[in-house]
DNA sequence: CGATCAGCCCGCCATT
DNA sequence: GAAATGGCGGGCTGAT
């Protein structure tokens, strides 16, 4: 599969601007970086209200999805109850020809309105995994992640997760050197991984569990050189461990284990960007037991290694 | 790399 | 009876 240049999007009544904003901004061609072509695109050329109250004039009609590599389906303000057959057709006649599909957040029905997620997993914005649930029983509907990629179709969680889903497209097709280097224009985080489930509930909840594993967060935290196990933890937090895991669970939607290893990684990534310590003795001051554990978190979270973030991110 | 061993964590269920 | 607890088994991931 070569990677996707000509990229086309839908846009929907009623389309969500922050997403349209998003894809616009990293799709958008860059001289020397990434020549990636983006037509927006409706049934009918011509004004598409948006959520911002302000039309949007789109160019192209549905003949743009059938030269582009990569369909995105923008979200609108709510799911649709289905957008016109032929938007539908032509979504079909895309992904059968070849090109990757994705969307996210509302515009996830769309795709399930066309059929092309019988069968998958998929994701979309928590506030509507139930309903579409419920009307597409066909499909398995995973509310908590931010993006789950199925090859020919990917699919999003809410509105911003669209960053996320964008910059995964590029990452996955034209590597994590032009995805980084879009982050770092963009400002935003090259990769955030873990699941939506942090945003459902209050980060930190009000009630009795949140309050009482504060606390042991922040001790671990600061102990994070150390050999931390879970027995330990649920120790500190007089708990037996199976209720430990549940009560850390319900508080910060993550398991112990991988809670204190994405710590050690955002720990890892400040060494590295606000000093020049060698990545073994990041590795140490980190928690991680040897530079080779470090390296291979490294690049399951970021798609680079250690020195290269540091190249890109260091702050001098 | 692949093997091996330790430790994680989730479903299940009796108990509180 | 509903809800929380914690022990157990074991598949699975992660570290060495």
């Amino acid at each position: 599969m070569t990677p996707f240049r000509a990229v086309a999007a839908y846009v929907p009544q009623g389309a969500v601007a922050l997403a349209l904003g998003m894809a616009g901004a990293v799709f958008r061609p860059r001289p020397g970086l990434a020549d990636f072509r983006l037509a927006l695109c409706a049934e009918r050329p011509g004004p598409v209200p948006t959520d911002l109250g302000a039309p949007l004039a789109v160019e192209h009609d549905l003949t743009a999805l059938a030269a582009a590599d990569l369909v995105l389906v923008l979200p609108g303000t709510a799911p649709p109850d289905g957008p016109g057959a032929p938007v539908l057709a032509a979504l079909r006649d895309a992904h059968r020809r070849g090109a990757t599909v994705a969307a996210h957040c509302a515009g996830v029905f769309v795709l399930a309105a066309a059929g092309l997620l019988e069968g998958r997993r998929v994701t979309t914005h928590w506030q509507y995994a139930a309903e579409l649930a419920r009307r597409y029983p066909g499909l398995a509907v995973d509310p908590d992640a931010l993006y789950i990629d199925g090859g020919d179709v990917v699919t999003g969680a809410g509105a911003a997760a669209g960053m996320d889903l964008y910059l995964h497209l590029v990452r996955r097709e034209h590597g994590a050197a032009l995805a980084n280097e879009l982050a770092r224009t963009l400002v935003v985080p090259p990769h955030r991984d873990g699941g939506q489930r942090q945003y459902v509930a209050a980060p930190v909840p009000a009630d009795g569990d949140g309050e009482r594993l504060a606390d042991l967060l922040a001790w671990a935290r600061d102990h994070l050189d150390q050999r931390l196990t879970v027995d330990a933890l649920a120790a500190r937090a007089l708990m037996s461990r199976r209720s430990f895991i549940r009560h850390f669970r319900a508080a910060t939607g993550a398991t112990p284990h991988a809670w204190l290893v994405a710590q050690r990684l955002d720990r890892a990534e400040e060494l590295l960007e606000t000093t020049d310590l060698g990545v073994e003795e990041v590795a140490g001051r980190a928690g991680f037991g040897s530079a080779a554990v470090l390296r291979e978190r490294f690049a399951r979270r970021r798609g680079t290694s250690p020195r290269a973030y540091r190249r890109t991110f260091a702050r001098t």
